[in-house]
DNA sequence: GCACCTACCTAACGTTTGTTAGGTTGGCGG
DNA sequence: CCGCCAACCTAACAAACGTTAGGTAGGTGC
């Protein structure tokens, strides 16, 4: 049933996704969503915390499996790849939760953003390691940048078409860590 | 009145956005919008083309006032700028657009799609001279890249803050052309 | 076999939505 | 001064929405 309201999620947003349609797709009548849920805003609060939990699963897992002895760029390479993975391999939680957060209510928004903060946290003080050398108040950019590049791939990539998901990745990875060294080259030339 | 639509639309996306909001805002009543308008998605469908018809004209003043003399990176930064002053700069249709297109109906992005392609053609051309050495088959991949990068700026980035966006420009500028020319390196020596 | 709980259904409620038919106003042309 | 038309209004319509109250089927524990 989450499956299915994150799929609705991601094709129509959120005012237009209705707990009819979600019923009718799981084989149910749209009142019994009520004895599992307390109101549709509920139920797109728990589709939306999974979506984050997908990817700090799979930035945990990245950071268990690499403990510092790989070189940096590795590292990175590993969790933009695990990004990804959440975005097209794990269901369409965090796809939805990428696509259709900004077409939720304010009052729903506010209850998922600190989990947001934490997963962009992360983000922050792995590019802090990978990037020491970059200026600490253009590390937000940074990840932005990064978290651009990655996030709007849903809107055009086909992971069975000829690029592979781990291509991208490092297409990605490769594109965002020296187009920061260029910007730092530049800035410290002046 | 196009202008309110676009505002909400940006804030609430298309199916939240309800015709007694667009008319309450520029004190009218909802039933009077179809003196203007034959439906909702007839109204929608002028915001969304005004949309482009603002990046597109943005496009050719870029490409009349600089006719090929200057170095290639310049007029490239040049059309970055112009894409970022029209989703900053020309009110929300451009804004609108980008966020929201997703948002509305299939029927209706159909009829826009036609005028999205244009524009996505003209940057396949100009990136095509910019970046003479990469490879075509890479060359819609390299326009998302800049695309993504380009238009995430929206849900961040403050024009009336320490950067401005002719530095927004040249920092998404630089950092595309030297993530593309590292990863030619790497696929040529390979 | 009785009580109980979970998971569902039916049927409706009040509200809001896009939309429409018909009426009112004010200004401009002749 | 009359006719006309664009721009607006009022008032309602059917449909669809989230939500709720009350009822039913089936399984489990005792």
């Amino acid at each position: 049933m989450l499956d299915a309201a994150a799929e609705r999620l991601v094709a129509q947003g959120y005012t237009a996704t209705t707990l009819r349609e979600i019923a009718a797709d799981i084989g149910i009548k749209a009142g019994s969503i009520y004895h599992h849920f307390e109101s549709k805003e509920d139920l797109f609060i728990e589709v939306f915390s999974s979506g984050i939990e997908v990817m700090v699963d799979a930035f945990g897992d990245v950071d268990a499996s690499m403990n510092g002895c790989d070189p940096e760029s590795d590292r990175l390479e590993a969790h933009v790849r695990a990004h990804l993975g959440a975005l097209f391999e794990h269901g369409s939680f965090t796809a939805a939760h990428v696509t259709a957060f900004f077409t939720a209510p304010e009052e729903l928004r506010s209850a998922i953003v600190p989990l947001r903060d934490d997963y962009e946290h992360r983000w922050n003080a792995l590019l802090a390691d990978v990037l020491p050398e970059l200026d600490t108040a253009r590390l937000p950019i940074a990840r932005l940048f990064l978290f651009g590049a990655m996030n709007t791939t849903i809107e055009w990539f086909d992971p069975s078409g000829d690029l592979s998901l781990d291509g991208l990745a490092n297409l990605i990875t490769v594109q965002f860590l020296e187009g920061v060294h260029a910007l730092n080259l530049q800035r410290s030339s002046r």
